[in-house]
RNA sequence: UGGGCUAUCGUCAAGCGGUAAGACACAGCACUUUGACUGCUGCAUUCGCUGGUUCGAAUCCAGCUAGCCCAG
C-alpha cells in the first residue's frame, strides 16, 4: 500500500520540489498551505495551488492563524519588548509546522508530513533512534531551525529535497514546468514582508515604542535611541549615531530604557546560559559533552563543551569567545553533521 | 558696548592661492526561511553672505551676518 504524505506547501520551490519528488518516488501525496495571519500574501496560497493542480494531487488550505498568533506573533513581540531577540521561524516550526500541522495531517490519515527543508532525518538502527543531519548542501542547511524535533516527529518527516542543490532543485521545477521555477528564495519573516518588524510590533501592540539614552561603556549618556525593540545585540548599522568611531550594540536594557554602544570586541563572550533544552535523541543529558555549537542560522558551529544544569538548562563553555550571542536565539549542538539538540539563549 | 577667535556634507574634520581628503551617520544593492553580522555602491560643481585682488580663491582683502571667549 502507498504511504499518504502530506506536503507543507508554502508556494514557494523548495516545498513544490519536494511535492513531486515523492510523487515520482511513488507515494500519495497531497499539498496543504497555511493561513497564518491576516493579510497572508495570497499569491502564495494560489501558487501552492496550482502546482499542486499540476501535479494532479489535492490541495487543502489550513488555517492556523490563531495557533499562529498565540505561539508566534505574541512571543515574538514580547521577546522584542524584554530587550530579545527572538527567531520565529523557530517558533513557527515548532508551533505549527511540526506541531498543528503534523496533528492535522494525523487527523487526515496520512502517514507522513513533508518539507521542503534542507537537512537530512536518517534511522540509526544501533541506537534505534531518528538522527537529525545537517544539509549535504553546506550553504542552504537548515537543520538549525529543526533542532528541537523529537523522535516521534522525526519518525513521520520526509525531506525529500536535500541530495539536491539549490540549482538542482530549480532545474527539477523549471522541467517539470511548475510555474514557481523562478520564485526568488529570499524571504523576511513571513508575517513581516517589508522587513520593517519595528513597524510590525508597533502595530500589533498599537503602542509607540518609547525613546531613550544611549549609554557608553562607563554609562554616560552618550544620544538618543529610538526604543529598544529597534536594536539587537552586536548590531552596527542603523544607530543613527555619529560618534566618529563605529559603535556596536553590546547590551538592551527595556527596564531603564537603555541601549549601550561599545567597541565591537565588547561583544564577544566565550560562554552563554540557555534554557528550554531540547534533545534529538530524546533524552536529557547528565554530564557534560563536547559538540560544535551554532549560536545563529548563519553562524560556523564553534567548539564548546555543554554543562546541563538541570530542568532543561545549560551552560555553554565555547573555545574560544564568539561575536554577539544573544538573548531570544537558538543555540544547537552538533556533532559532526548530526544534530544533537538545542536551546534558547537567556 | 569694546577686544579677540571661529564659520567647509546630517555630525566631526582635512585643506594654508591651483581647481573640496577622511571618519561617523545616511541611502541603495547583494547575502539570508529570524534579527544581526559581512560585502559593494552612492553621498558638498561647492566651502556663512556680499563684494574685491588674481590667469586662478574654501584658501588673500573689505564689509555684513552668526556663534564662542575675554573685558564690562
Amino acid at each position: 500500500m502507498q504511504k499518504k504524505v502530506l506536503v507543507a506547501m508554502s508556494g514557494g520551490v523548495d516545498s513544490s520540489v519536494a511535492a513531486l519528488l515523492l510523487k515520482k518516488q511513488g507515494y500519495e501525496v497531497a499539498g496543504a498551505t497555511f493561513e497564518l495571519f491576516d493579510g497572508c500574501p495570497e499569491n502564495n496560497t494560489g501558487d501552492a495551488k496550482r502546482v499542486c493542480e499540476q501535479l494532479g494531487i489535492p490541495h487543502f488550505v489550513f488555517d492556523y492563524r490563531e495557533r499562529f498568533s498565540k505561539s508566534v506573533l505574541d512571543s515574538f513581540v514580547r521577546g522584542y519588548q524584554n530587550g530579545e531577540t527572538p527567531n520565529p521561524c523557530i517558533a513557527c516550526n515548532r508551533a505549527v509546522k511540526f506541531g498543528a500541522f503534523l496533528e492535522d495531517a494525523d487527523r487526515l490519515g496520512f502517514d507522513c508530513i513533508s518539507t521542503g527543508h534542507y537537512a537530512g532525518v536518517l534511522f540509526d538502527r544501533q541506537s534505534q533512534r531518528f538522527q537529525l543531519i545537517r544539509s549535504q548542501q553546506e550553504r542552504k542547511d537548515q537543520s538549525y531551525v529543526l533542532y528541537h524535533l523529537s523522535q516521534k516527529q522525526l519518525s513521520r518527516l520526509l525531506l525529500p529535497i536535500d541530495c539536491y542543490s539549490k540549482a538542482e532543485v530549480r532545474e527539477i521545477a523549471a522541467r517539470a514546468g511548475l510555474p514557481v521555477s523562478s520564485k526568488s528564495d529570499s524571504q523576511d519573516i513571513c508575517f513581516v514582508p517589508d522587513g520593517d518588524y519595528a513597524g510590525f510590533i508597533i502595530r500589533y501592540t498599537g503602542k509607540l515604542p518609547q525613546e531613550g539614552d544611549y549609554l557608553d561603556d562607563s554609562g554616560a549618556v552618550v544620544g538618543r535611541h529610538k526604543g529598544v525593540l529597534y536594536y539587537t545585540i552586536g548590531q552596527r548599522r542603523g544607530l543613527g549615531i555619529a560618534l566618529g568611531v563605529k559603535r556596536t550594540v553590546s547590551r538592551l536594557d527595556p527596564v531603564s530604557n537603555t541601549v549601550t554602544l561599545s567597541d565591537d570586541s565588547a561583544v564577544y563572550a566565550d560562554r552563554l546560559f540557555a534554557d528550554d533544552l531540547q534533545m534529538i535523541d530524546g533524552t536529557a543529558p547528565k554530564a557534560p559533552f563536547s559538540c560544535a555549537a551554532k549560536i545563529r542560522y548563519a553562524h560556523k558551529p564553534a567548539p564548546a563543551t555543554v554543562n546541563p544544569l538541570g530542568n532543561g538548562a545549560v551552560q555553554v563553555q565555547f573555545a574560544q569567545p564568539q561575536r554577539a550571542i544573544t538573548k531570544g536565539q537558538a543555540v544547537v549542538f552538533y556533532e559532526g553533521d548530526r544534530v544533537l539538540g538545542g536551546a534558547t539563549i537567556r
